[in-house]
RNA sequence: GGCGACGUAGCCAAGUGGACAAGGCAGGGGUCUGCAAAACCCCGAUCGUCGGUUCAAUUCCGACCGUCGCCUCCA
C-alpha cells in the first residue's frame, strides 16, 4: 500500500517517492498580506495543512515552507495593493504587512492549521532575488529595459508544461495590456523599475525597483528546500501564470528540475460565485468565526476532496454542522463512560472495528488525500460503536482503544480538534453548578415532578447546556 | 478564441470495467424514553445527453449540452 498523489505536472496520480527516504520538502504559496484572510484562504491552507499532517501521521519528517508576500506588486490600475492598503489604514507599508500577517496567523491558529516550519517574507529575500535574476540574465533568459528586467518566455522550450498552454494560445483574446518595452508580450517581469512616488523599492544593479511576483516563490522555496524539492502546492487559480513562471525561472537558471510533485487545490465559491469584493460576497475569516465554529468550518472543507471546488451555502454548512456533532457525540459518550467503565478484556468486536476503520481511513488518505472517504469511514465506525454501546457496557480498555484512535486520526492526521476531555464533566465552577442543578432535577424526576424537571432542562438548554437522560443517569455538554 | 476542470439521489459528496453505486444532511416509518434530546433499525439513484469499444460501462473513447476556472499579481 503506497501513498499516491495527483501530480498536476503529469495530470495523473503517481506513487509518492520523496527525494530523501522518509523526508518531505514541501512549499505552498502563501498570502499577500494587505487585508484580512477570507474563506478562500481557509480552504487552501486547511487543504495543505491536512497534507502536511497526514504525511507526518504516516511517519514522514516534513519540512514545510510557506511564504508571506509583503512586497508591493503592481495592479493593472498601476496601483500597488500594499501601498493602497497602507493609505487606507493610515499605516506604513511594513506596519501594514506586519499587522495583517499577525491577523492571518491568528485566523489559521483558530482553524487548527499548523504554522509552517519556515515562513519567509519576500521583503527579506530581495538580495537573493537579485542574484537569481542576474543568473537568468547571464544565462540569456532575461533582459533589461529601462531599469526593468523581463524573463524571455520564448527562450524556455518548456514554458507551458504545467498549464498545458502554448505560447500563441494566450495571445488572442487576452486582456493583458502589452507593455511595449517587452520583447514579447508573453514575457513577464522579474524586476520592475520603481516610479519616484513608489514607496516600496530597493536598490539593484538596474536601479531602484521592486521584484516581480513570481520570483519570490522560486527563490524562497529553493533557498530552504533545495532544488529539486518534493511538493509544491497552491491554488488552481495560480497555475498560470504564477506557477508556470516559477518553474521556468527555476529550471532555466539552473538546469535542474524545480519541484517533483505539483498539487493544486480547488476554489471556494459563495452560492456559486467566486468571492469578490465587487460582488459583495466577500467573507473574511474574522466575520465567519462570529457565525460558525472554526472546527466546523474545517470539517466542512474536509468534507470535499481538496482538488474539487466547494460551494459555500447556508444549507451545506448546516448539514456539516450536524454531521460533526454526530462524531463529537461519540467522543462525548466515550469520555463520559470511561471513568465508570468496567475492567476486563478488550471487546473483540471493538478491537476489530478499530482495526478495520484504521485500515479504511489510511486507504482513503493514501489515495490522494481523500478526506471525504476517510470521514465516511469515521461515520461507519460511529454508527457501529453507538450500536455496541447501546447493547452492552464495553470495558475501559475497549473504549480507550476507540478514544485513542479518534484522537490520533482526527486530531493529528486531519486536524479536527475534539472537545477537551473535561468539558461536560464538571471540572470548572460552572460545571459544578450544573451538577448541583442536575442533582435537584434528579430528585424532582424521581418524585415525578415532570413540569419542574423539564423547566430546568429547558432553561439550561437556553443557556447552551444540553442534557441527555439515559437509564444510567443524565449527562450534559456545552453546545 | 486558447488551455483546463467538473456534471452521481431533495441537498452535500466519495467511488468502481461486471454480482448490493460509500457516507452525511433533510424527509418518511419504527424501537428506546414520563416527555425531550441522543442513539439504533428500515425506506431513496436506470450515475448530464447521444454514439463507440467490450461478453459487460456510471466507470474507457468521441461528440454534444450545461456549469465553472485560468489566459487580469485573486488562496
Amino acid at each position: 500500500m503506497a501513498l499516491v498523489i495527483y501530480n498536476s505536472l503529469s495530470r495523473q496520480k503517481e506513487v509518492f517517492t520523496p527525494i530523501q527516504p522518509g523526508r518531505v520538502h514541501m512549499y505552498v504559496c502563501g498570502p499577500t498580506v494587505y487585508h484580512d484572510a477570507h474563506l478562500g484562504h481557509a480552504k487552501t491552507y486547511i487543504n495543505f495543512d491536512t497534507v502536511v499532517r497526514y504525511l507526518r501521521y504516516r511517519g514522514y519528517r516534513v519540512l514545510y515552507v510557506q511564504n508571506i508576500t509583503d512586497v508591493g506588486h503592481m495592479l493593472d490600475s498601476g496601483e500597488d495593493r500594499i501601498l493602497k492598503g497602507s493609505q487606507r489604514e493610515q499605516m506604513q507599508p511594513m506596519q501594514l504587512t506586519e499587522y495583517y500577517t499577525r491577523r492571518y496567523l491568528e485566523d489559521m491558529d483558530r482553524l487548527n492549521v499548523l504554522r509552517p516550519d519556515i515562513q519567509p517574507r519576500a521583503s527579506g529575500h530581495i538580495t537573493e532575488m537579485i542574484s537569481w535574476i542576474q543568473r537568468l540574465i547571464e544565462a540569456g533568459y532575461a533582459y533589461e529595459v529601462n531599469g526593468s528586467v523581463y524573463f524571455s518566455v520564448a527562450k524556455d522550450e518548456d514554458y507551458g508544461k504545467l498549464s498545458g498552454r502554448q505560447l500563441e494560445d494566450s495571445l488572442s483574446g487576452t486582456r493583458v495590456d502589452v507593455l511595449d518595452e517587452k520583447r514579447d508580450p508573453a514575457d513577464f517581469a522579474l524586476w520592475k523599475n520603481a516610479a519616484p512616488e513608489h514607496i516600496l523599492h530597493w536598490p539593484s544593479p538596474w536601479g531602484e525597483g521592486f521584484p516581480g511576483w513570481h520570483i519570490e516563490c522560486t527563490v524562497m522555496s529553493t533557498k530552504y528546500l533545495g532544488q529539486p524539492f518534493d511538493i509544491h502546492g497552491g491554488g488552481v487559480e495560480n497555475k498560470f501564470p504564477h506557477h508556470e513562471s516559477e518553474i521556468s525561472q527555476a529550471e532555466s537558471a539552473s538546469g535542474v528540475p524545480f519541484a517533483n510533485y505539483w498539487m493544486h487545490n480547488g476554489m471556494l465559491f459563495i452560492r456559486g460565485e467566486e468571492m469578490h469584493k465587487s460582488l459583495g460576497n466577500f467573507i473574511t475569516l474574522k466575520q465567519a468565526f462570529e457565525r460558525w465554529d472554526p472546527m466546523m468550518l474545517r470539517f466542512f472543507m474536509l468534507l470535499s476532496h481538496y482538488r474539487g471546488p466547494i460551494d459555500f451555502t447556508e444549507e451545506s454548512i448546516g448539514a456539516a454542522t450536524r454531521g460533526l456533532e454526530r462524531l463529537t457525540n461519540l467522543w462525548y459518550s466515550l469520555i463520559q463512560r470511561l471513568p465508570s467503565a468496567p475492567e476486563g478484556e478488550v471487546d473483540p468486536e471493538i478491537a476489530k472495528l478499530v482495526e478495520t476503520t484504521t485500515a479504511s481511513v489510511i486507504a482513503s488518505m493514501d489515495d490522494d488525500f481523500n478526506t471525504p472517504g476517510a470521514i465516511a469511514a469515521l461515520f461507519d465506525m460511529t454508527r457501529e460503536m453507538n450500536a455496541i454501546m447501546a447493547d452492552r457496557d464495553p470495558s475501559a480498555g475497549s473504549l480507550e482503544l476507540v478514544r485513542t484512535f479518534m484522537a490520533g486520526f482526527m486530531e493529528d492526521a486531519i486536524g479536527l480538534q475534539l472537545p477537551s476531555e473535561d468539558s461536560g464533566a464538571g471540572a470548572d465552577k460552572a460545571g459544578a453548578l450544573v451538577e448541583l442543578l442536575l442533582e435537584t432535577r434528579r430528585e424532582l424526576r424521581s418524585a415525578k415532578q415532570w413540569a419542574l424537571a423539564d423547566e430546568i432542562r429547558d432553561k439550561l438548554t437556553a443557556l447552551g447546556i444540553e442534557l441527555r437522560d439515559s437509564p444510567d443517569g443524565t449527562t450534559w455538554k456545552y453546545v
